[in-house]
DNA sequence: GAGACAACTGAAACCGGTTTCAAGAACCAA
DNA sequence: TTGGTTCTTGAAACCGGTTTCAGTTGTCTC
């Protein structure tokens, strides 16, 4: 604010020579004002370059314009494209977000929530996250909320995410269709329900399929490029036989991809190798990646919009979003 | 701020049986107040659960505790990173970032920073941008400014960014080091500052080998991965001879490594290939990427810290960050 | 024991808007 | 002309804090 003596509401009622009301029902169109106050008020505000202060605003009108987005690791191209969805979706409908930093951390999380309310944000988006389902439900009962890319029971309509069982069904499906019975799992952080998920899919189309459960092909690694490589260099060093590889997402499998070829192993030639989330690099690799696209943006998107839409009590639907298979090069019939 | 009926300071004052301004004092440990007192009013904030509504804060105190921070293509991995230094460096100092996007479009951006102004941030920091620097010069004068990843006259430690020329040059060296000649180079975006500068760079390391500067080997795209894939498409289309590419990030690196595969042309045995950004993906390509490591969080954290200490008067020091080449294995020696 | 000074503390003004309330003006029908 | 309505509009209260100002106490010094 540093610049004390910026034009206020006063400087233009001074200067169009009516009250502050005035000048206020005219920023608001709340009130019918006689025209000729009314261009006064305009044109005072043209030539003293008047720009209401949003502080005062939102303390005198109870609301803040203004919505709290919690995201987890700010960097990370999943999350990054959820908040650059939320930030298209908010465009045009003069509500600002103001992003917070989770980290995964259960304390970081609540501590930044915490900060979001002291802001009196008007609605709060939570980008999966940590944070217990009981504090979330006490949350819900304060503040307009709406949680992204997390499952909640009982948050019909007001929690958006992505079948990950399903999705982690599909992707091992797509592999055993192609003749794929080896089929090594790379999986994502331990506790992450995102991960545990997508293994459930994994084990149930095996088992659908009548292939069994290998532990040897399992490994537990997290969402990292590296954990791609120690897992390959793991299965290759321990002797596994393996004929394909689901990753944790397209970072492990840009891993996998570079240790495989150390080994020189070609994909999809020698092992197919299937990601997911079809981040933006994924099109690109070589060979292109065949992945499960996760509709980030658009579920940025959506979240947005609803949350606007749930602050102003207005009705909306919040479906959730297909995670569909991209296929491109990198998985080829076992022969 | 929805809930009307937050506690405020008043229900901790009468709760506590002192006035407004005791409780005040004892939040902001204003003013010694008795020990007796003081723990009255902590006790009453712990039984009430109060969270100060730092919208009145701002409008009492004069400063809201926000930063203005324009991005531009958020969702692009740079700028992401750059963002994600910004989160990194405020953590801590009790400042909350409000991101707008400015899309590298002018009217957007001007748009962006009034309403940043309009809710009274107490700094503001562009990340890039197209504001004409006449404007900005302005925006100096009313609010603490630091600008990142732009090169701007006379902005001596209120601007950091890279050296963007040298590290063109630099990338360009190490090919002529390795025997190259025939290097091509995929420009960014026409009018970006930084593409400009980088070929300079280039322009500059071919010269001084007595290379001379072949037009056709200069292929004028924009950042991302198709833009590389053309460039090779179209250069091999037209039969241009190179050994080396110079790309304008590793977006177009990948791209351009692609299509050379398609062509059956190996990386770096039949060609060889430097990037820019040194992204998370580059050291998971195969081979891993040869790129010139931009220190993107490193500059928002720098710059984050900076204005922090702008705000409050306090000297700092802004360095000039270099350029690494971050050297892997998709360059080899001409045969 | 009186005056000086420091330490606390509450009342009230203030930050810059929004909103309620009531009054004055204009308009209309009876 | 009169009473009732509808429009406009300004004064003042209010949002929830911070800060100034002045008063009350207690302590110290001479």
């Amino acid at each position: 604010m540093q610049q004390r003596g910026e034009t206020t509401i006063q400087d233009i009622a001074d200067h169009a020579h009516v009250s502050k009301s005035t000048v206020s029902r005219v920023m608001n169109n709340s009130t019918h004002v006689n025209e000729d106050k009314r261009t006064a008020v305009l044109e005072a505000m043209k030539t003293l370059g008047f720009e209401p202060n949003s502080v005062a605003r939102s303390l005198a009108g109870g609301h803040s314009m203004t919505l709290g987005v919690l995201t987890q690791n700010i960097g990370s191209p999943f999350y990054d494209a959820l908040a650059q969805g939320v930030i298209h979706g908010l465009a045009g409908t003069g509500y600002s977000p103001i992003f917070v930093d989770g980290q995964w951390q259960q304390s970081t999380e609540t501590e930044s929530i915490r900060t979001l309310i002291g802001r009196r944000v008007d609605g709060l988006l939570l980008i999966g996250g940590d944070v217990p389902l009981e504090q979330l439900n006490e949350l819900r009962q304060r503040l307009p909320t709406i949680v992204v890319a997390r499952e909640l029971a009982g948050w019909h309509n007001q929690c958006i995410h992505v079948d990950n069982v399903q999705a982690g069904y599909e992707a091992t499906r797509h592999l055993i269709e192609f003749g794929h019975q080896k089929i090594a799992l790379l999986r994502g952080i331990k506790e992450h329900p995102d991960a545990t998920q997508r293994f459930e899919g994994y084990a149930k189309a095996l088992t659908e399929a009548g292939i069994e459960l290998d532990p040897d092909l399992i490994f537990q690694g997290d969402f990292s490029g590296q954990s791609g490589v120690m897992a390959v260099n793991s299965l290759i060093a321990q002797g596994t036989h393996f004929t394909a590889i689901f990753a944790a997402n397209d970072m492990v499998a840009f891993g996998a991809r570079l240790a495989l070829s150390r080994h020189g192993l070609r994909v999809p030639e020698d092992v197919s190798l299937v990601g997911f989330d079809d981040q933006a690099e994924s099109a690109f690799a070589t060979p292109p990646l065949t992945t499960m696209r996760q509709p980030a943006v658009e579920m940025g998107t959506a979240a947005a919009k609803a949350l606007v839409k749930l602050i102003h009590n207005e009705p909306y639907e919040l479906a959730c979003l297909p995670v569909e298979l991209q296929i491109r090069e990198s998985v080829a019939r076992l022969r």
